[in-house]
DNA sequence: GACGTTACATACTGATCGGTATGTAATGCC
DNA sequence: GGCATTACATACCGATCAGTATGTAACGTC
């Protein structure tokens, strides 16, 4: 590091404390074992963030819910085709998702189950997140909807929620199982399930 | 506390620990904190288990296991119509669920995603509870379709893999949102699922 | 009823945690 | 080019953690 750079320093310990996160959770993530990783020291940590809870909040939004913007939400939201483009993104999020990814879980999955419970302020953030993924679902199933694409006796917002849920189900039981090959599998299934909204009305089966 | 009772000290500190990891996850729950419900100190838990490790793993086993073995498990393998048998099971489920079991999450779910990937033990054994899991939907499913009940095209076994993700992703969701009312009309969604099996032939949409 | 064993209680240890107080060098501004 | 201010580094602190060593009382066996 030749001269400061505080926004690349920064984001370095963020970057760490991202994977340090996503690897222990967040109780268990440790602010020596991020600073190792970066080279740098907590002076340089709290003069960025003021407690562990803010680094952890900043990686929330700043790299999780980033993420799923750039990767889902703008993505469907931009497009014109939002059933086809949501079939293409479940597909497509099987096909990339390796071993690795599947180790770890879903970063947000993951805070949700060990920090909403414990944390008002994780729980709000992660929730924000949650809101906006299935909003954004449930917009793409209303427009295919109008469009004709899925049957009127669908219940957009329930099948948004429900697809959300599902999917980060399959990552959940795929991480335990540690196996691509099932995570494609139930992902399959998701697929199948989100296809079959287009064709035939459901039975009633209250 | 007349005299000493063994066994009884033995579940007295199992089912403080559930509750306290259920609360608190594995990592962060604290010893003293299981002790301090109880009444009984460091000398008696660890003479009854040699390690933190032991403890967290006997809840698996004895508590967690035991409780789905006799709530799922064997109520499905025992019925001659597994299929009502399995959408009664989910309706049942999200009819019983209170706002305390969605604050606090499924204990296996909770357990598989924060020590899967950091501890072998763990991980094998709560992945033996989720292939019985699996295997006992998969079972009533092949039955249900030799029975006729559900199409011959089915997956069965994806299927069930599917159905226990969507069911933990549920709750997961549902956790995060703090809401009875979404989870139910989640686990509705994945009742609608169950029920879609029995009538059409779903299309291929590979 | 002595006696070895089981079933606990009490007191303590080293390690690790998040956080802080303080020091210092680079930076931007005039 | 002095001079606050920003951007870090270093050294330290109290709290908490899982685990252990030791003591002691109840128990089963004869």
């Amino acid at each position: 590091m030749a001269t400061k750079q505080p926004d690349t320093t920064r984001d370095t310990i963020l970057d760490a404390a991202f994977c340090e996160i996503h690897r222990q959770g967040y109780q268990a993530a440790s602010i020596v074992n991020i600073l190792a990783k970066t080279g740098l020291t907590k002076g340089a940590l709290y003069h960025h963030f003021p407690a562990k809870q803010d680094l952890g909040l900043a990686v929330v939004d700043e790299i999780i819910r980033a993420g799923l913007q750039a990767m889902v939400f703008d993505p469907l939201r931009e497009s014109d085709d939002p059933f086809d483009t949501l079939l293409e993104i479940i597909g497509r999020k099987a096909e990339r998702t390796d071993l690795d990814n599947v180790r770890l879980g879903c970063p947000l999955n993951n805070l949700m189950q060990e920090m909403s419970p414990l944390d008002e302020d994780f729980k709000n953030r992660l929730l924000v997140i949650l809101k906006a993924w299935q909003d954004t679902f449930a917009d793409a199933l209303w427009r295919a909807q109008q469009q004709g694409r899925i049957g009127r006796e669908v219940d957009t917002r329930a099948a948004a929620l429900f697809i959300v849920s599902a999917w980060e189900g399959c990552m959940g039981v795929a991480k335990n199982m540690q196996s691509v090959k099932a995570y494609r599998m139930c992902m399959q299934q998701l697929r199948d399930y989100v296809a079959g909204l287009q064709v035939a009305a459901r039975r009633k089966t209250a």
